[in-house]
DNA sequence: ATTTAATTAGAGTATTTACTCTATTTTTTA
DNA sequence: TAAAAAATAGAGTAAATACTCTAATTAAAT
């Protein structure tokens, strides 16, 4: 599990050249050389501190793990609202916004790269896991009733939403800005709202 | 609007080794000749009957448009039940199978050529309107009940369900089967739960 | 039957691109 | 400070590939 220190500048360097020429013009259409030379570096020294161009994207994945980490890992301990879900699923589709041409891409990319898929599919378990216990947390605390058996296909469903939201505009032709953001968000409260009571709806409409 | 006619033998040829490929590799790692070669044609050939490998895409879209024409054009003058509407998902996700790399890399494909994403965001518009008239039958016709304000975000969430469900699959590393569909239109059809009285909801287990 | 048009084959090309190799500079270590 | 190691530049290459061109064949029209 090796992440980029702040030693290694022009690793760091390559990786976000790579991510800009990425989202904008898509992995298949940004040679090497042209990352290397976004980043100010000759093509040699990227091959230098990258086996190859898979490499690259492999090293980007890792460092949108590290932050979608920092992003779960704080609510920890505290008893979740509803207002906070709200926060962290922005903060998410930001991540999204930030990584985006991994998420248009991520079938053809775990295609082409097996260890890529291994890695994501990983992640992804872990992620779901996650998920289901901040949602177990609200189920607790009275936030949300619903059957321990309706929980999954919810979660599901919130997941998908949530992971493709951006798709939807993007494919819609539609613009992706605070506005719309918040769209998604209240389209995914929306599945929720009946398994929230009126009290706790009238709270979260003022957030 | 040109289709293929069924004179057309070598068109439809490198249109169906264009699918078969593209599905399996991806577009970006299937080449032209390798297109020709599948089809049993020349690579001369194949630039007879298109101008460059974007023409066989867009032509591969126009196929898939007509497929989803006949699939959405039937349920016209008769009152359509919520079984049929299972049917109807069910249609639709098998199209995706079909068409699979079209799903996978939708974006980087309209990213690339400015006249796809032209022709396939009309179509998502036509489409919207067309699902948005049968929802408003099901509403009409008493086995929906919910406030018309309410209809957009509930079609919007099926929508965005139903067209990332096999890539959810796919990216979670499940297996696409029968059983993993059908698990989808369980999905689809819990949103709606609270909007089904029980009677229909019972009516609908059993179908 | 003959001319004209449509279709096909297949060799060929210009370009792109991922990646290598070596020489040079910078940094670290002893 | 000298030697060793790490980092960088930049020219160069082999392979892939999208697409062209011409000649040959088949089909259609008159």
């Amino acid at each position: 599990m090796r992440t980029i220190s702040s030693k290694n500048a022009t690793k760091i360097k390559i990786i976000y050249a790579a991510i800009k020429l990425f989202n904008e013009h898509g992995t298949g259409a940004v040679s090497t050389n042209r990352i290397a030379s976004e980043a100010g570096i000759s093509p040699g020294n990227l091959y230098y501190h990258f086996k190859n161009k898979e490499d690259i994207i492999r090293s980007i994945l890792q460092e949108m793990i590290g932050e979608w980490d920092k992003l779960w890992l704080t609510p920890k301990g505290w008893e979740p609202t509803l207002s906070d879900m709200k926060k962290i699923i922005r903060l998410n589709i930001e991540l999204q916004i930030k990584y985006c041409f991994f998420y248009r891409e991520l079938i053809s990319l775990m295609r082409i790269d097996p260890e890529l898929q291994r890695i994501h599919q990983q992640i992804q378990k872990q992620r779901f896991i996650e998920q289901r216990r901040v949602f177990q947390q609200f189920v607790e605390a009275g936030h949300l009733r619903l059957a321990e058996s309706d929980m999954d296909s919810l979660l599901t469903s919130c997941w998908i939403i949530s992971n493709n939201w951006l798709s939807f505009l993007e494919i819609s032709g539609l613009e992706i800005d605070d506005s719309s953001i918040s769209k998604g968000i209240g389209l995914i409260l929306s599945i929720l709202r009946p398994y929230i009571s009126s009290f706790e709806w009238g709270l979260l409409e003022g957030s």
